[in-house]
DNA sequence: TCCTTTTACGTAAACGTTTACTCTTTTTAA
DNA sequence: TTAAAAAGAGTAAACGTTTACGTAAAAGGA
């Protein structure tokens, strides 16, 4: 069918072996014969076949992500940056929706070992065991992002969960709120769950507050989940002045609760997200929030994978990004803040 | 490195041939050879190579997807639907962002071509002229998905958007809104933008109803171009009670400018959105909106695809799917509304 | 000048499959 | 029983590259 190098060697004259060495910069031919073999190219519109030279190369050039949620400014945002990167090093991006399903990820994984991708990028979820040990047996560098395992030990790419959540609490706590509640990821999350509680339990009594338990409500960092912890939060009618909700989608969930129930952010009370993502700047009143830098994530995370392929040796390859306080319009200082059920 | 057929095949002391029909469920073996290769294909750990399978099958099972925006509600949630139906078909995706850009889209399809993809995926932008021969030189079919082009007549499946302005427009009117702002898309766009303005216009002059032009303005469907198209407005001091933004991005937009300057929605205006994601869903308050139903057209673009690559012969595979209005909070009757600048 | 090195190529093997042909052996049908 | 058909299996070519190796000619050095 399709133009292939032998049709250019048949035509330009010479052999298959000159025009792949002409195609590839190498060297071994002279001035006039290049000339020839790149306008018998342009004539007749060869394009080289990635998959035969996959084949014999044994690279690919691609890499395979698995993400838990493709709708949803987290993933896009991860996604775009690691598209930007990969494009800029010749890689192109299998993308996969797990949806958090066991069964999918494991079938993604083997589509992706299939399709001889050059590596995976694991992200913002956890790892089962099963899943662990297919990474392992993969012969392509593997790497997480926004999470990582404890028991299958491959690089990462994130923030400290647990300082941010300390770096946020404090914000809130220094605008002089001391009756705070929160909205976490599971605790059965060892990854972004946990941390993130442990970190606003730390900070709370480091600074001698007491964390009123019916205040708190566990969700799974979508919008919904946050709508309705909120709401559970409000059944409790407990005295509180801010909460903490560790995603912007949960953040805006409890917006989006509070409006419905006639409640005035942040008149009433103050919020505080976390990730900045599009859901943070749209909301209303806009998110002050606990910034990932999901592009700059996704960036290192494709990086890394490159970087690994060349050195085989990578002890501690792991990289700590910076989260960081955006503050713009949802928090106020306790003083200027109503409260609510005081 | 990695086990082939071929060591599957000294192993079990059989030729590869036959471990390819057996892997690949055809017939021509005893059930005994079967079972001593499958268990000798567990032992091993083998995994069979799709880059190899492409090579001599001519197909590699991976579609590419070319989207302007990664980011954004839009774009995932086609995605999402798109992922869905490949998967289930045994496809991959490869994402590409474009970013709008010729340069961009040009190296995409190059990168895709040159990986041999199974078809293409041209999503919700306008092709240019140089764009459209490159998915003509290329021997896998090519599908728009919300979007068309005039001079390359791929197959498309998107909602008829001329129709499904005029539907929103005239929910608008129906609710007894006569003074109607409109946020479109570029009048350049002869895809998105406009027919919808088209559709506006239509409607309003079918009810004798005038369009003021100060209270027109035309943004790129993201969310700063609607809030400052909105901010254009107001600045006209013209007399309205609703405003049509063809976006949620954009219809988020004019709620956070709204907010800025003090202006309740759906007290003081109505707001009616397009496109139905996720941020209609999060906005305060949430936005009714002219749904495009997002997966079903990710599902219905793969689905096309793979038709396409059987019967050869495909006139006007065309879809044009439904659009439906999604009432939420953000439009009021005219009469509870006050309105602005009367 | 002659020998050595470099340059400019061509040949052919490999990459891991699938599949069209073979060739036996077994089963079926008459 | 026997011829025909079916089943079970192997051989080898093909897919489109890259690349190690070989070789002849050109260039360089003394």
């Amino acid at each position: 069918m399709s133009i292939t190098i032998k049709d250019v060697a048949r035509q330009a004259g010479v052999s298959i072996a000159t025009v792949s060495r002409i195609v590839n910069g190498q060297k071994g031919y002279g001035e006039k014969t290049k000339e020839r073999v790149l306008k018998t190219i342009e004539e007749l519109g060869y394009t080289p076949n990635a998959i035969a030279r996959g084949l014999v190369g044994r690279e690919t050039k691609s890499i395979g992500v698995l993400l838990p949620k493709l709708s949803g400014l987290f993933a896009s945002k991860l996604l775009e940056g690691m598209e930007e990167t990969a494009r800029n090093e010749g890689y192109s991006l299998f993308v996969c929706h797990t949806d958090s399903k066991e069964d999918r990820a494991i079938q993604d994984l083997q589509v992706l070992k299939e399709k001889q991708v050059d590596g995976i990028i694991y992200a913002s979820d956890q790892l089962s065991e099963s899943q662990g040990q297919m990474l392992n047996s993969m012969v392509c560098p593997a790497v997480f992002v926004s999470t990582q395992s404890l028991t299958h030990p491959f690089p990462y790419v994130k923030v400290d969960d647990y300082q941010a959540a300390c770096t946020g609490t404090r914000y809130l706590i220094e605008k002089g709120h001391k009756q705070i509640a929160f909205i976490g990821g599971s605790l059965e999350d060892p990854i972004a769950g946990k941390p993130r509680d442990e970190g606003f339990r730390r900070t709370m009594k480091d600074h001698h507050l007491k964390v009123e338990e019916s205040l708190t409500a566990y969700g799974d960092f979508r919008f919904q989940s946050g709508k309705e912890s909120f709401k559970n939060i409000l059944k409790a009618e407990k005295p509180f002045t801010a909460v903490f909700a560790v995603s912007d989608e949960m953040a805006a969930g409890v917006l989006s609760a509070a409006y419905e129930q006639g409640i005035s952010v942040p008149d009433d009370i103050s919020v505080l997200g976390y990730d900045n993502t599009m859901a943070a700047e749209m909301a209303i009143p806009p998110l002050t929030t606990m910034a990932q830098p999901l592009e700059e994530m996704g960036q290192k995370a494709v990086e890394l994978i490159l970087s690994l392929r060349e050195n085989k040796e990578n002890i501690n390859k792991n990289e700590i990004v910076k989260h960081r306080l955006i503050e713009r319009k949802s928090v106020l200082e306790r003083s200027k803040t109503k409260g609510l059920f005081l």
